[in-house]
DNA sequence: AGACTTCAGCGAAACGATTAGCTATCAGGG
DNA sequence: CCCTGATAGCTAATCGTTTCGCTGAAGTCT
């Protein structure tokens, strides 16, 4: 690799007038610029971040950390985001901290070491698992999931909403006995979804059965396990909200498994699935988010800490679910209960 | 942030010294050591990877740039590929170069600048659009589509062999008029899984009707459009291939939207399909790729390749393909023939 | 005891950029 | 003709590490 002392020398010029030339930085004669130009294009010189960012300190760099990259939610952020950094002149360095805490620490170590401009975190801890000032130091945005008391930028989904929206139409198909699988509770998307749903039940004066609301890992194994379980018992529910996308499939699987048919046997809704999600039959009935612009949004907040255009101790933006109604769900009446 | 002088201030010793602890490059005592190792602590001193990196020449980082993140396939790949480089102890920076050949090549030059260690290519450009050397000075392997008479590494799925697979097993359901919807035919990928169709229908003396070869973008959007097109036409064929995964969804679709039903009024067989693709109804018969063990085995090289433990000049690995049989295909007499 | 090794630890020179501050040139005014 | 002011471009310090080569004390051998 050319480094800028060799352009310098083929122009005939100081390093300093490179620099300049290369970032735009100091009047520069055509005559000489002209030279150094040159002398970059045969050189091939590419400019070395290692060193520039030394000198700036600065990287250039955003970190995504994401709680579940098997997960195509988070694969759908991680698209979003791709093309949100590079858009702002960045380059993404991907984490998956699949759920575990401990995998997150390490990363959140990593991130430091790398030096990363900022980052943008889906966090997999409860709140008590970090420290209050935790991410100072490092322009950071929180993702999806938020951290009570804490201190940093927060984007986050109504979830207390999606999960009311979901069960307020089932409940208008006419069902009472409505179950959940939800995920772990001590994340607050899990936690607000099912709040949600209890005020749809309570606004009619219902309440779910305590066998109905079962909690397990944001994955499909968990909610297969589960439903094969609360779906085998004689008093199962008629209709079953699951808190998310991965989780929808392994109910709808653990339905037909047990020789049941949505809709006809049981009604399924759920949040957060993935739009059109791969020709899934029957469509879900759901809640969906604006993954794209809550991650642009995410970026846009960073970005704007990492160029401290922005003073204001703590931003949170709270983006609104729309439920979008597929096929896997039928008016009460059609079922036995 | 503390640095290493602040460190050697602190433990009253030399940066030298700091720096063998960190590192264990030297011997040191271990009152020295542990002199050095609270002052680490108290300081909470992380080394900067920018000024570790401007002297070692390192990064640490590797470059993954893929075709099309918004394809599931290629977010398979991403999980993968995210957590073999954590294992090797890099961190991985992601580019999605949207199957367009400008943005891959400012991509390129990105990866250069950042002084990437590696980098894993899912390449998007005919061979001729890349210089013979364009990939010497940097660690680099090709993954999923080749690039011939180029000189990286390259790890492939055996392309012509799963076209055939597929082929051969709807010659064995009693098929004749095959149809195929494949992508741009510039890429080894397509051009491959094309000619194993043709191998495979050739062996039985038999080849595709010209107009029952469609090529396009690798979207489904394009599939859809092509499928319609194809399957409005009289003498449309009795079963198509469709050579990736996100394609066979929009031909599924435009298949229902047409009125007709998959697999009684035709049959459709796919390739690189992403195993399970969130219970798609019916469940598509497809050759599947060990997209894990590829993203794995290209990893190994290029850490090799890093770490200068290989001196051959180019490893090509081809894997095959594997048919898994669904249920979005049927023998001919059920069709109208 | 003198000569020779050994080696813990230090000092200082890189790495490749940016940038503050300086020099030298030139034009124009008195 | 000299002085001033403007400014294009240079010199050199700096960012935070690693690492080469050195020093000097201690140990070993004859």
């Amino acid at each position: 690799m050319a480094t800028i002392k060799d352009v310098a020398r083929k122009a005939g010029v100081s390093t300093a007038t490179v620099s300049a030339v290369m970032n735009d930085t100091a009047f520069v004669s055509p005559e000489l610029r002209a030279r150094v130009v040159t002398a970059i294009r045969e050189l091939r010189y590419e400019p070395s971040l290692a060193a520039r960012n030394l000198r700036r300190s600065r990287s250039q760099l955003i970190a995504l950390a994401v709680a579940d990259l098997s997960n195509p939610f988070y694969a759908r952020i991680v698209w979003s985001a791709e093309a949100a950094v590079a858009a702002w002149g960045y380059s993404l360095v991907l984490f998956n901290s699949d759920e575990k805490p401990d995998t997150e620490r390490r990363i959140l170590s990593r991130i430091r070491t790398l030096g990363c401009d900022g980052m943008v975190l889906v966090p997999v801890g409860a709140a008590n698992q970090y420290q209050p000032h935790e991410f100072e130091g490092m322009a950071t945005v929180l993702l999806g999931r938020a951290i009570e008391g804490n201190s940093a930028d927060t984007v986050t989904i109504d979830n207390r909403e999606a999960g009311r929206q979901a069960v307020d139409y089932l409940l208008d198909l006419g069902h009472r006995r409505i179950g959940s699988i939800t995920g772990p509770m001590q994340l607050s998307t899990s936690k607000g979804r099912l709040d949600g749903m209890i005020d749809a039940m309570a606004a009619r004066g219902l309440a779910p059965q305590p066998g109905h609301i079962r909690s397990g890992e944001f994955r499909e194994e968990a909610a297969y396990s589960v439903a094969r379980d609360m779906m085998g018992s004689p008093d199962r529910p008629t209709a079953i909200y699951v808190a998310n996308g991965v989780m929808a499939i392994g109910v709808m699987r653990a339905v037909a498994d047990l020789g049941l048919r949505c809709p006809q046997d049981i009604s399924i809704a759920s949040t957060d699935t993935v739009a059109g999600a791969g020709g899934l039959k029957p469509r879900l009935t759901r809640t969906e988010h604006p993954i794209a612009d809550m991650t642009n949004e995410a970026l846009r907040l960073l970005v704007d800490r990492i160029e401290e255009r922005v003073s204001e101790p703590v931003r949170s933006i709270v983006f609104q679910p729309a439920l979008i109604v597929g096929e896997s769900c039928m008016p009460l009446r059609g079922n036995a209960g």
